[in-house]
DNA sequence: CTACGTTATGTTAACGCTAACAACACTCTG
DNA sequence: CAGAGTGTTGTTAGCGTTAACATAACGTAG
C-alpha cells in the first residue's frame, strides 16, 4: 500500500516510529539479521507494508561501498553476437541481484575503452565486464590500472584480467575438417577484420586443420563481418577456378557469399560447399540452409558474470574459461 | 595522477586541505559555480589532479536526489529491433550525461513489467524508457502508479505516458500500395503475433490499403516473428492458388517465406512478389534482395530520450512522437 | 544469589556530498 | 564616510542508510 500523506516518501525512521522500534531494528529486519525477535520482525514488516516503505539503495551504497551494480562495456550491441552476450550477462547479473549499467561503444580504441571504464568507475560499479573482441580493446584493458574487478569476454590475453571466451580456433578447425572430410582438396576462407581476435582464431583453426591434412592454404579473403563484404568476397571466389569449399568467418558474410554465388549461377552445395560461423537464427533459412559453427553466447554471458562475482566476492584467481563451439550440419555442404 | 598514499581514495576534504580551501569551495569548482575566483579554481583543479580525486557520485545522488541514471526495460534485446532501439537510447542518454541501467525481460506480462519498474525505481533512476511493443506491456505500464517520469517506445496508447513510435499503419500501407501498384489483384499477409501492437498496426495498414483500392483482404497467416514461422506460412502460401503478392510483417519471417517458396519451386519475384518489414542488414542479400519497409530504430531511441529528458527537466506535456517508416525497393517485387 | 554469557534493542557516529546560511572583504552610491 | 550591495569563502546541517558500541533483560552455572 502506498502512503497517501505529505509528499516525501517514507524513510526508515518513519517505519521505526510506526512500529515503535528504533530505525536500526528496521535495518536489521531488512538485512535479515538473526537477532530480531519474531514478533518485532512482524511488527516492522507490517509497518513497512502499511507505509509503502522502500529502502533507499543510494544511501545504502554510500555506507556499504557497494552499489550492487555491474558495468558492461561492449562494441556495437546491434550485432547479433554482442547483443546475445550482453543479454546473457544481463540475465545472469540480475539473477544474482545486480543491476547492469551498459556502455555501447561505436569504436573500440584505447581512449574509448578508457573513457567507458572511467565513466563506469565514477558511477561506483562493483565490477565490469568488457566485451572486447578487438585486439585494441583487449590491449587497452590490459594496460589500464583498474581499481575495480573486471572480466574480459573474448579478450584473448588481457593482462591480469580473467577471460571468458569461445574456442575460436577449435571452431575454425571444426569447420575446415568437416569440409575436408567431404573430400574437398582444400578450403578457402573469408576472414573477419584483422583487428578482431575472433577473426584471428578462426583463421588459425582453419590453417591448422589444412596443415594437419597436408593441404595448401589459399590466401584468405578479407571481410568486415557485414553481408556486403561477404558478397564482394563471394564475387571474387565465383570468378576463381578450383574453389569447391569455403569457410566464411560469420553467417552474415556467408549470406553475402551465397548471394554472390546465386547471382553467378554457382550452385551451393553442388558446386561449392559453404560453412559459416555463429548460427544466427536466420541461417537455418538461408538458401540453402547454412552449415555453421554455433557459439553459445548465453553461456559466455553467464560464465562471465560467474567469474566476475567470484572476483568480487572471493578475491579470485586469474581464471580463464573457454566455451566450446558446436558444429551444426545443414544443407550448404556436400561431398566433393 | 593517481595517489599512492594509504589505501582509501581521496575525498573532497583531502582536496580541500591540499588546496588550502574549504571542501565547499571544491564542490563549487566541481559544479561550476560562478562565484569562485579564478586563482582559487586553478589551485583546486591542481589539487584534484595531484591527488587523482574523483567525485563520489553515490554521495552526490544521496543529497541531490538525482542519480543521473535512466532505466530501460525491454523485451528480448537479442532481436534486431529492440537491440537497435536500445542502442539508440544508450547513445542518446550517454550523450546527455546519463547512465543507462537495463532490464531485459523474457516475457512481458504485467508482473514482469511491474517488477522491472520496481527494480529500477529502487535503484533510484531519474526516468524510465519502456520498450513496450506488446499490448500487455503497454497496458501494464498504463496501469502502474509511476512515481518516476517514463516514456513508452512502440507503446500505443499507454495511459498518461508519452509515446514514441514508428508509424506502423503507414508502413503496412506503403508495402501494400506498392504491391497493388505493380498490378497485383490482392495482397496476402503474414502477420506478427496478435499481442504485438506493431503487428496490429501493420495489419491495419495492409487492410486499409486493400479497402481503399476496393480489394478483398484474404485471411492473414499468423507468425511469431521467427524465420521458422515465416517458413511455415510460406509453405501454406505456396500450396494456394492465386497468390501473387505477399506482405510479410518482418524481414526474418520474409526470409522463411522465401525459403519455403524456393523449396517449392515458386519463383520470386517472377511468380510471387514479397515485401518485408524492418530492413535488417541481411535483407539486401537475401535471394532475391528483399523489398522492405525501413524503420529508423536509432531515431526512435534518440527521440525517446529527448521526450524523457523534457519530462524530467521541464515537467513536460503528454507528447506523442511518430517516426515515419521508409519504403526500400529491391528485387523481391515485380509487376504482375 | 552473584557473575557471566547470550540475545534483543537502542544510541551514536560515520559515509561523502550539497544546500543554506553566515561572514568577510570589497566596491559603489549619495 | 556610512550603508547597501556584490563577490568570495567558510561553517553547519543534513541526505538515509549501516557499523560499532552501549545497554537492558534474561537464563544458567558455580
Amino acid at each position: 500500500m502506498a502512503s497517501i500523506q505529505g509528499r516525501r516518501p517514507p524513510v526508515m525512521a518513519d517505519v521505526a516510529r510506526e512500529a515503535g522500534v528504533s530505525h536500526q531494528t528496521v535495518s536489521r529486519v531488512l538485512n535479515e539479521h538473526p537477532n530480531v525477535r519474531g514478533e518485532t520482525r512482524t511488527r516492522v514488516l507490517e509497518a513497512i507494508d502499511k507505509l509503502g516503505y522502500r529502502r533507499n539503495l543510494v544511501a545504502r551504497a554510500l555506507v556499504t561501498k557497494h552499489s550492487r551494480t555491474l558495468g558492461v562495456v561492449s562494441f556495437d550491441t546491434t550485432l547479433y553476437g554482442p547483443a546475445s552476450t550482453v543479454y546473457g550477462i544481463e540475465q545472469a547479473a540480475r539473477a544474482a541481484g545486480y543491476f547492469v549499467s551498459i556502455v555501447s561503444l561505436k569504436s573500440i580504441d584505447r581512449s574509448g575503452v578508457r573513457d567507458a571504464l572511467d565513466y563506469l568507475a565514477d558511477q561506483g560499479v562493483d565490477g565490469i565486464v568488457v566485451v572486447a573482441p578487438q585486439r585494441s580493446a583487449a590491449r587497452a584493458l590490459a594496460d589500464l590500472p583498474l581499481d575495480v574487478p573486471a572480466v574480459a569476454v573474448e579478450g584473448g590475453e588481457a593482462g591480469d584480467v580473467p577471460v571468458v571466451c569461445v574456442d575460436q580456433v577449435e571452431g575454425g578447425r571444426l569447420a575446415t575438417e568437416h569440409l575436408l572430410s567431404l573430400g574437398h582438396e582444400t578450403v578457402w576462407h573469408v576472414r573477419g577484420p584483422s583487428d578482431w581476435l575472433e577473426a584471428e582464431g578462426r583463421v588459425a583453426g582453419w590453417r591448422a586443420a589444412l596443415e594437419a591434412a597436408g593441404r595448401q592454404a589459399p590466401e584468405p579473403l578479407a571481410g568486415d563481418w557485414s553481408p556486403r563484404s561477404g558478397y564482394e568476397a563471394g564475387r571474387s571466389l565465383a570468378s576463381l577456378r578450383d574453389v569447391t569449399a569455403v569457410f566464411v568467418a560469420n553467417d552474415q558474410m556467408a549470406l553475402g557469399v551465397l548471394r554472390a554465388f546465386t547471382e553467378r549461377g554457382v550452385k551451393v552445395p553442388a558446386q561449392v560447399s559453404v560453412v559459416g560461423f555463429d548460427d544466427i537464427p536466420e541461417s537455418e533459412f538461408f538458401s540453402p540452409p547454412l552449415t555453421t559453427i554455433r557459439q553459445d553466447f548465453g553461456a559466455v554471458g553467464r560464465h562471465s558474470i560467474g567469474v566476475l562475482l567470484r572476483q568480487i566476492e572471493g578475491g579470485g584467481e586469474h581464471e580463464r574459461l573457454v566455451v566450446p563451439p558446436a558444429f551444426v550440419r545443414r544443407a550448404s555442404t556436400a561431398r566433393r
